[in-house]
DNA sequence: GCCGTTTTCGGCCCGACTGTTTTCAGTCG
C-alpha cells in the first residue's frame, strides 16, 4: 500500500473524530501523523514489513498512529473507522466542507435534525428548520445555502500557473492604490505548491480603509465574504477566494512569514519561540516578561527568523519536512534557480504535434539563454500526434545535422526521440535506430491502466535498455484530471540507479511529474533529475519556471539537476 | 495522540471576524 493511501485513511479517521467532537489535540496528532506519512520519502509498507518498531522512531508517529498503520496494512482497514461509521454516515463529511460549518455546527445539524447529506441540508434550510436550532439563526441559514452552491465550484484548487496569472492581475490593480507601501502574495502560492486553494495578499499601509475600498473595486470581484478593520476576503471570477490583510511597516515581515506558512512550519516555529521565552504572531516577535511584551523584530522576514536563531528559509521548503533539521546541522540546500539551467531536453516540432519548426524552437531556446536542446518528437505508436517511424526520424536527424552545421558552436541541437514504451514492454522503434540518437526519452502513453507490476516492469525494462537515457513524466499523473499509473516508484528509482539513468521532472504545470516528494526521494537516492519543458510551441519553453519551483520544493540544488551541466557533463553522468 | 535540555504529566500557535449573543463560541487561516 502506498503512503498516500495510508495517509488518506488516517485523515479520514481524523475527520470522523472531529465530527464526533473528540479531543482536538488527538485529532491534530492524527492529522500530523497523516502528513508525516504523506511527506515521507520512505515506503511505510516496507518499513512495517522490515521492522515495525522503526515507525516509533519517526517524529509525529507514536503508538496510536503506528497501531493504525499496522492494522491497515494487515487487514486493509482501520477498525475504529468502521466503528464510527456504524453511528455516523460518511456523507456528513461533505457538510464539513461548507464554508462556515465546522464540526460543532455539523454535529448539531446531524443530532437535532438528522441531516446526513448536502441535499437534506439544503431542504432543511429552505424549510427554515435550521434557524430554529440554538446557535443558528436566519443569517446562518442563508450563508449555508450560499455555501452549498459555492462549495462545489470553489473546492477545486487551481494550478499554480493559473494562480500566478491571477496574482499578476491583482498586483497590477493594487499597485495603483496610493495607500499601499509594500505588497506581497503569501500562502501556498508563495511556497510554490503545485495547486493553490486561495490567495493571501499582504499589504503594508497606514490606511487599511482606503486599501480595502480599492480592493473592492477589483474588476473581477464577485462577492465580499468578510470585511473587518484590517482583514477582508472576497471571491473573484469563478468563486475563487482571495484574502487581504493590511498591517503596519514594522509588522510586515512578521505577517509575511505568518501568512506564508505552512501551518505546520508555523506551529514548529511558535514552539521554538516559546522555548526561547519569546512569542511570535503576525505583528512581530516579542519577549515575554511577566505581563509585559517587548517588540524585538517584525519589519522583515529575515529579522523574524534571525531573532529565533534560524536562517530565512526559502518559502518552498517551509513545509515542516526537513528544513529545521537542515538548519540545525547547517546544511540548508542552495535551491536551484532558473538561470542555472543550460538546456532543455524534451520538446516537439511540426513533424508531430508541435506548432513550431526545429529552427524556430532552437532560436527561441537560444533567445532564452539555453546552450542546447533536444528535439524529441513522438514515435509512431502515437498516431494521433503523427508520430515518427524510423524513416521519418532518420530524415529529421539529417535535417538537424544540416542546421547544426550552419549554426555557431555555442548552441547545439541534439538528435532525440520520445519513444513510446509499448503495452507489451517493447520499444516503439528498433534498437539499431535508437542507437543512432544523441538522446532517447522513453515514456508511456498507452496501457496506462495496467496493474502495478506490469506497468512497473515496462518502465524498469526501459531503464535497462542501453539506448535509453531517461524516463519522461514517470508517473503519468495529470493534476486534477488523471491519477498516476500504479507504478512502484521505489523500483523505478532502483532501476535508474543501477543503470545510471536519469528521470525527468516534466515542468508542464498540469503534469509537474515528478511530484515534489519524488524529487526528494531521487535526491536521497542519488538519481539525477532533468527538468524539461515538453514544449509543443515556442511559448511552451517558458513552463521551465514551474518545474524549477517544483524542484525547489523537493530540496533540489544545481548539483541534483543534470541540465544545469553542459551536454558533455550530462553524457558523463550517463556513462558513470 | 504525541512529546520531552521544564522528560512519563501536562501541555499542545495565535489572532480576526461573524453571528448570536448580552460576553462569547465557532470557524478560519
Amino acid at each position: 500500500m502506498e503512503n498516500g493511501k495510508i495517509s488518506a485513511q488516517i485523515t479520514k479517521l481524523a475527520d470522523l473524530l472531529e465530527f464526533q467532537g473528540a479531543n482536538s489535540f488527538k485529532i491534530r496528532a492524527y492529522r500530523r501523523g497523516a502528513r508525516v506519512i504523506k511527506d515521507s520519502t520512505d515506503s511505510f509498507a516496507t518499513l512495517v514489513t522490515n521492522d515495525p518498531s522503526q515507525l516509533l522512531e519517526i517524529d509525529g508517529i507514536g503508538k496510536g498512529v503506528a497501531e493504525k498503520i499496522r492494522q491497515l496494512l494487515q487487514t486493509g482497514e482501520i477498525a475504529e473507522i468502521n466503528e464510527i461509521l456504524e453511528t455516523v454516515p460518511s456523507t456528513v463529511l461533505d457538510i464539513l466542507r461548507i464554508p462556515g460549518l465546522g464540526p460543532k455546527k455539523a454535529a448539531a445539524l446531524y443530532q437535532e435534525l438528522n441531516i446526513q447529506t448536502l441535499d437534506q441540508l439544503q431542504a432543511a434550510c429552505e424549510a427554515n428548520e435550521v434557524q430554529q436550532l440554538k446557535g443558528f439563526a436566519a443569517k446562518t441559514e442563508e450563508s449555508i445555502l450560499d455555501g452549498i452552491t459555492i462549495a462545489a465550484a470553489a473546492n477545486q484548487r487551481i494550478y499554480w500557473s493559473d494562480a500566478d496569472d491571477l496574482v499578476q492581475s491583482l498586483r497590477t490593480h493594487l499597485q495603483t492604490c496610493q495607500a499601499v507601501r509594500q505588497l506581497e502574495f503569501a500562502g501556498s502560492y508563495r511556497r510554490g505548491r503545485e495547486t493553490v486553494g486561495d490567495l493571501d495578499i499582504l499589504v503594508d499601509s497606514a490606511d487599511a480603509d482606503t486599501v480595502m475600498a480599492h480592493f473592492c473595486d477589483y474588476p473581477d470581484l464577485q462577492q465580499v465574504i468578510v470585511q473587518g478593520d484590517t482583514k477582508m476576503s472576497i471571491r473573484v471570477g469563478n468563486s475563487f477566494q482571495v484574502d487581504l490583510r493590511v498591517v503596519e511597516t514594522d509588522a510586515f515581515g512578521a505577517a509575511l512569514q505568518y501568512f506564508t506558512g505552512s501551518k505546520d512550519h508555523n506551529v514548529e516555529l511558535r514552539g521554538r519561540a516559546k522555548q526561547l521565552g519569546l512569542k511570535i504572531n503576525e505583528y512581530g516577535v516579542f519577549r515575554i516578561n511577566g505581563d509585559n511584551e517587548t517588540y524585538l523584530a517584525g519589519a522583515t522576514e529575515a529579522d523574524v527568523y534571525t531573532t529565533l536563531n534560524l536562517p530565512c528559509f526559502a518559502p518552498e521548503i517551509r513545509e515542516s519536512r526537513n528544513e529545521f533539521a537542515w538548519a540545525e546541522d547547517n546544511s540548508i540546500p542552495e535551491l536551484i534557480t532558473i538561470d542555472q539551467i543550460q538546456g532543455d531536453l524534451h520538446m516537439h516540432t511540426t513533424a508531430t504535434d508541435g506548432k513550431a519548426s526545429i529552427e524556430e524552437m532552437a532560436a527561441a531556446a537560444k533567445g532564452r539563454g539555453l546552450k542546447y536542446i533536444a528535439i524529441t518528437d513522438h514515435s509512431q505508436r502515437v498516431s494521433v500526434a503523427n508520430g515518427l517511424d524510423a524513416e521519418r526520424l532518420l530524415q529529421q536527424w539529417k535535417e538537424i545535422d544540416r542546421i547544426n552545421a550552419r549554426q555557431s558552436d555555442d548552441f547545439i541541437i541534439l538528435k532525440g526521440i520520445e519513444c513510446d514504451i509499448l503495452e507489451n514492454g517493447s520499444m516503439d522503434l528498433p534498437d539499431q535506430v535508437l542507437a543512432q540518437a544523441d538522446w532517447v526519452i522513453a515514456s508511456i502513453h498507452f496501457g496506462q491502466k495496467q496493474p502495478g507490476q506490469q506497468i512497473t516492469d515496462r518502465i524498469t525494462g526501459a531503464l535497462e535498455n542501453p539506448h535509453i537515457d531517461i524516463i519522461a513524466h514517470p508517473t503519468g499523473r495529470l493534476i486534477n484530471r488523471r491519477e498516476a499509473y500504479a507504478v512502484d516508484m521505489e523500483a523505478v528509482f532502483q532501476a535508474a540507479k543501477e543503470n545510471s539513468k536519469l528521470l525527468e521532472l516534466n515542468a508542464n504545470p498540469v503534469r509537474l511529474d515528478l511530484h515534489d516528494i519524488h524529487c526528494a526521494m531521487a535526491r536521497e537516492r542519488g538519481i539525477p533529475i532533468v527538468i524539461n519543458s515538453d514544449a509543443h510551441k515556442i511559448t511552451g519553453l517558458d513552463v521551465m519556471k514551474y518545474g524549477i519551483k517544483q524542484a525547489r520544493r523537493g530540496g533540489l540544488t544545481a548539483d541534483h539537476i543534470a541540465n544545469t551541466k553542459s551536454w558533455a557533463g550530462i553524457q558523463s553522468l550517463l556513462s558513470s
